[in-house]
DNA sequence: ATGCGTCTGTTCGCTACCGTACACATGAAA
DNA sequence: TTTCATGTGTACGGTAGCGAACAGACGCAT
């Protein structure tokens, strides 16, 4: 069972930035590619650790948080096949103060800081890929800033859901109320009072720890600009995501098409 | 008078990046930098708005901010003589969703799209440096996101007046609290409450548009953590910065030396 | 099937901040 | 000197979200 889950999902090039290396980069690249599992939970780097790897997730999602001294905790970005998990290693630093955890459990492939340094200094088409992700991050975070300052719980939930439903396949979460809370930074009883709401609008169905999203589109009514804003800019400076649809697991590409923006 | 001004001010090592150059790059580029003034409140580069030019600010200070729809605004971070304003150049994307406003009227240098996008691509020292001081600035957004969900106004204000002097020559600001309450993304009246407070206990003396700090210790005693994680970042991505100290103002490296840690 | 841990729902007072409104102070311009 | 725009202080009801406490609901394990 876990060999059949392992054979399906073993395509690097499931992975956006990989998928649209060109063939040379990417064979370049594939002796160094280790095919990982990533369960719940799993922190693929502490915050202050040195990173010893970078991550190009497939069907996995990982939230990049930081945790404060008093414990309490806020999501500042999440990355889904989209992208890869660990730029510091490219941007100079080599640690972050932020923790990277799996927040929807899956594969991916995983790179050796040396090996990712290596193709970077290049200068090829994956140091241009890793800089155009690093700046659809940067919109992420800067408009995770915004949106905590103004805007509601209800209405982040719903772009916290949407925002993961983008990097899945399916239109179920495996996701507690519980974690959600630290990730949006509220109570867990402000996710039951906002997710409450959305059940009892039918737009999604939700029992211990999985979440069914029912009517996306009302979902899309409900959220606040800030998702609408990070998704155009990902479209925007990473295209090339759609260069090798062919060799890409065809469910993720469908979901592109839908429609995402208000009125 | 403005013409000395000018001329004492005439040095591009006077900004971080520019000092921390090796000599030949340095005069390289020379021939591309243009001196410029940098009046208050004038928009570098606004939302969505295809990027010219790249900024290196001397003595001049310049916030990174979103405006939402409904007019409401929050500052993502701030850069001054320590780093450059125009990132997506090099990041690929040449634009942003954000505004890129001077905060604190000064001059600086300027550089065109193109003589930016060829020295980074030589792949050299100021690939280094700009990538770095990303990273850093990355880190300063990622703090404001989550200072803006778990702190009080109080202690966002006390982050703010300290980011921002560490980035001037001077103890004082000129800068009224309705601009901060933009800044902060929060009412103006929150932040007289609150600038009242420093006011009261010594810590700052505030008289339309002009702060003085008098007591910076106890500022940083009342600053949440957020403030050391950014300056603790922003020192160790860019301690080239110190590298050629005889060629930059000597009040901003006094300043360096100062105790910024709680305790 | 019974018990128990996990997850979700609900309640209650509390506080920080909001929106609005207005009064006062300051300094520059007429 | 008076006027006026700009900046600052204060007050008041309204509310979103907090902290704490607890009740029920589900499903797994014994």
């Amino acid at each position: 069972m876990l060999s059949s889950l392992a054979s399906e999902n073993q395509n690097p090039r499931q992975n956006d930035i990989l998928a649209a290396l060109p063939l040379e980069d990417y064979q370049r690249l594939l002796p160094d590619l280790e095919f990982v599992s990533m369960p719940l939970g799993w922190a693929l780097y502490e915050a202050g650790q040195k990173l010893t790897h970078a991550y190009f997730p497939t069907n996995s999602i990982v939230s990049l948080l930081y945790v404060m001294e008093n414990g309490s905790s806020a999501e500042i970005a999440v990355t889904g096949y989209d992208g890869l998990v660990g730029i510091a290693l490219f941007m100079g630093g080599n640690t972050t103060p932020s923790r990277a955890v799996v927040q929807s459990a899956g594969f991916g492939y995983r790179l050796k800081a040396s090996a990712l340094k290596r193709e970077f200094q290049l200068g090829g088409k994956l140091q241009q890929l890793a800089l155009s992700f690093t700046q659809a991050l940067i919109t992420q975070m800067a408009q995770t800033a915004v949106c905590n300052r103004h805007h509601t719980v209800d209405q982040q939930l719903c772009r916290w859901l949407l925002l993961s439903l983008d990097r899945l396949p399916t239109n179920h979460l495996k996701m507690t109320q519980e974690l959600i809370a630290n990730m949006l930074g509220v109570r867990r009883e402000g996710v039951t009072e906002a997710a409450g709401k959305l059940q009892n609008e039918g737009i999604i169905s939700y029992s211990r720890g999985l979440i069914l999203v029912l009517d996306r589109p009302r979902l899309e009514k409900r959220v606040c600009e800030c998702y609408a804003v990070v998704k155009k800019e990902f479209d925007r400076l990473l295209p090339q995501k759609h260069l090798h649809e062919n060799t890409a697991a065809p469910n993720l590409r469908d979901k592109r098409l839908h429609m995402y923006l208000k009125d």
